[in-house]
DNA sequence: AAAATCATGTAAGCAGTTACATGATTAC
DNA sequence: GTAATCATGTAACTGCTTACATGATTTT
């Protein structure tokens, strides 16, 4: 089975909201890093021009955009139709990679002040990420109800609470466990 | 920052703990690979090759394997070095990857229940998972006290076990949001 | 005797990152 | 006027996967 490039739909599929310049797909995805999807910018660019040559989706320049040029992209029927039919695919498996599971796995090598240390490190970047996770909730259920792709926008991210909270009450029972 | 090469270490931190074979590391890692850390085949063997070239390592041939070879690979004292010294290095942000929150996201190009099938799927996944998990403690949990991996292989376990128990309980809540 | 597993490996090619590069516009 | 941000991109390099390849040994 041959890798499927994924870049591709989470572009399209952010352009089936709303036409969008690189720039403003690029803020949206960075966005997303924290969470579930990163994307880099090398690969950005080059599959905009991509989907243009295959008819994805088709471009303009913005015309109040002046001497910096900003060029705005749009889906088309044929790129919607491509995204639909990933969309229905089942999710494939993904592969995880974990670092901090792979050095706790090692921690015979590390006396606990070290393996403690990096459990510290964990548990500051999860509080950190359940703090953002809650102004953006915040910002979510401000927003209007008509936006279609908000319920799942607000699933997504209790999703993510949920998650960090189990990642937090494990935290605090490892570090139970080692200071014994 | 240059980016660093993980299966190396690995290998390496999986050579701490006994003398082993090539393949019988691929066998230890296909078991990590479902929840924390996966390596292909083909990253695997070319590694061993370069390790032993760099004196992280050193290999003989298993006496008692005839005719079907089989190179037993252990770690040198520069390789423990090299191996402690990036297990001490605060762990690096991991870029996450997850198709199915990236469908979700796009679920409004999607039916109701069609995006109810793979909200399912995502389920019976993680389910399976649990009970994978299961049968790995109760193997952990009968094994001797005297190894110094074991506490650290059930704190691994245990985590995943709160971090699918909280996902189960999010589908069970988001699967009662769309029905509404 | 066939199937499964043990055991080791390579080639081709796309995926993905880092670092670099350029210039315009806005905020302080 | 300087720093931050807007805006778009490329080159070089390594990561990583898929598919293929070979042969021995054990299990059914």
């Amino acid at each position: 089975m041959a890798r499927i490039n994924k870049t591709q739909f989470a572009v399209l599929g952010l352009l089936t909201r709303k036409s969008m310049s690189g720039y403003d797909i690029k803020m949206v995805l960075e966005r997303m890093a924290n969470f579930y999807w990163s994307e880099s910018n090398a690969q950005l660019y080059p599959m905009l021009k991509k989907l243009e040559q295959d008819g994805m989706v088709t471009s303009s320049i913005d015309e109040s955009s002046g001497a910096r040029q900003r060029r705005i992209y749009a889906i088309t029927p044929l790129g919607q139709q491509f995204l639909r039919d990933w969309l229905l695919k089942p999710v494939a498996p993904s592969k995880q990679r974990e670092e901090f599971f792979l050095k706790l796995q090692f921690a015979p090598n590390l006396s606990t002040e070290e393996t403690l240390g990096h459990i510290k490190q964990y548990q500051e970047e999860v509080e950190d990420r359940l703090q953002l996770l809650d102004t953006m909730m915040d910002r979510v259920q401000e927003e209007l109800v008509s936006n279609k792709a908000l319920p799942f926008a607000e699933l997504i991210l209790e999703h993510y609470q949920m998650l960090f909270q189990a990642k937090l009450a494990w935290c605090e029972r490892a570090m139970k466990k080692l200071n014994v």
